[in-house]
DNA sequence: TGGCTTTTTGACCATTTGGTAAAGACACGA
DNA sequence: TCGTGTCTTTACCAAATGGTCAAAAAGCCA
């Protein structure tokens, strides 16, 4: 049997790298890179550290495939938004997408914004790879829908950003917004969100 | 001599405690917390990491010295917001304010960002005792400029977690903006930010 | 200059942390 | 049930890290 075929996984390995993976998730996402330790996740996991260990080289690369699954995830709303479909509701439906997202993969978001916050030191080459393609790919379908009339008047890039810090913020900053809000303001952000970005690209 | 009186510190005392808290700065935003190392710290300061010591009781006082510094000038374009001022003139001048501030701290931005982002396990109080009452007193101006139809119906919580999210993108996210922008965004920034904020404020 | 205080340093220390080695426990097909 | 390869654990280790201490150096003022 030539070596090319890297064997399928057992079920036990299945079991016990998703463990891992989803125990590092917290912790990473909870602590940054530097302050997780193989020890909490091991606990997170409940398995040894050298266990742990046994399933990935090191503390590095369960960071790096946390963040290669993440990467795909992440950009799958983006993906789906349409150049053949109607601009504004396209657009608004990829709000709602990355706020839903933001609630409901808070650990994800905040393992992706500290990543970023830190100068992106292991994610900056999937960025290049998969991110910036796909980013100018949908902005050049946005200018095109502006340049026909069916949006106002705004800088792609700009709005894409926009779009992300708002969504996002629900998530990563949720410390601060939790003080500062007396009820679950996840409603509330959906409607002022929609608000938002639909007086923004309304055109006229 | 009463020992209430706490002295004044000495010309080396000031130079030094403003070089830690500099060096500091650096190195906690660009790492975070439990990232930063005392002897980073101690080499971008020029000391040695003992007397460092000398001037702070420890890595933690440090980091919660920066922290409530920061406080101040964060919540400073805030307060100037005037609710006496022309609504319009007064929100624009304070997103102009938010992102310029991003802009020219971007170490304090991401200081906070980390802060917030695991947590807020040190600022928490400050959150509460000072940003909170702030918070709800200018969401409160905000509401008497819409109920008097001076701008646009939105939820003025959510107004300005959009505003503090669009701007501090800029400084928090700057690896990922920088991979996405050929030139400088800061002014682009500026006239999107402007508008965005004009088309969702302007009423009727 | 001498004497007192403030500042700085070199040598150390205990703990934490990422990681290793090797032996033992376990699963599973023949 | 037996043997082989998979999985798990126990016992370690070296480096890094936050922090201490006592002595030396540098300021400072009479």
């Amino acid at each position: 049997m030539p070596d090319g075929a890297p064997k399928k996984p057992s079920r036990i390995q299945q079991r016990n790298r998703h463990l891992i993976l989803d125990a590092a998730l917290d912790v990473f996402s909870a602590h940054g890179y530097r302050g997780a330790t193989l020890d909490q996740i091991a606990e997170a996991a409940g398995l040894s550290k050298p266990n742990i260990l046994y399933y990935f080289a090191g503390k590095e690369e369960i960071h790096v495939t946390l963040l290669s699954q993440l990467m795909e995830t992440w950009l799958d709303p983006l993906v789906e938004l349409d150049a053949t479909g109607d601009p504004m509701t396209e657009l608004l439906g990829y709000v709602r997408r990355k706020l839903d997202m933001a609630h409901d993969l808070p650990r994800e978001s905040r393992l992706f914004a500290g990543e970023i916050l830190q100068g992106a030191p292991r994610m900056h080459p999937h960025l290049l790879a998969d991110l910036k393609p796909l980013f100018d790919e949908k902005c050049a379908v946005i200018q095109g829908w502006i340049d026909t009339g069916k949006l106002a008047q705004v800088d792609p890039r700009h709005l894409i950003f926009s779009i992300w810090s708002t969504t996002q913020h629900y998530a990563d900053f949720d410390a601060q917004v939790q003080v500062l809000s007396d009820k679950d303001p996840i409603e509330g952000a959906r409607r002022y969100l929609d608000t938002l970005f639909r007086r923004v690209l309304s055109p006229e």
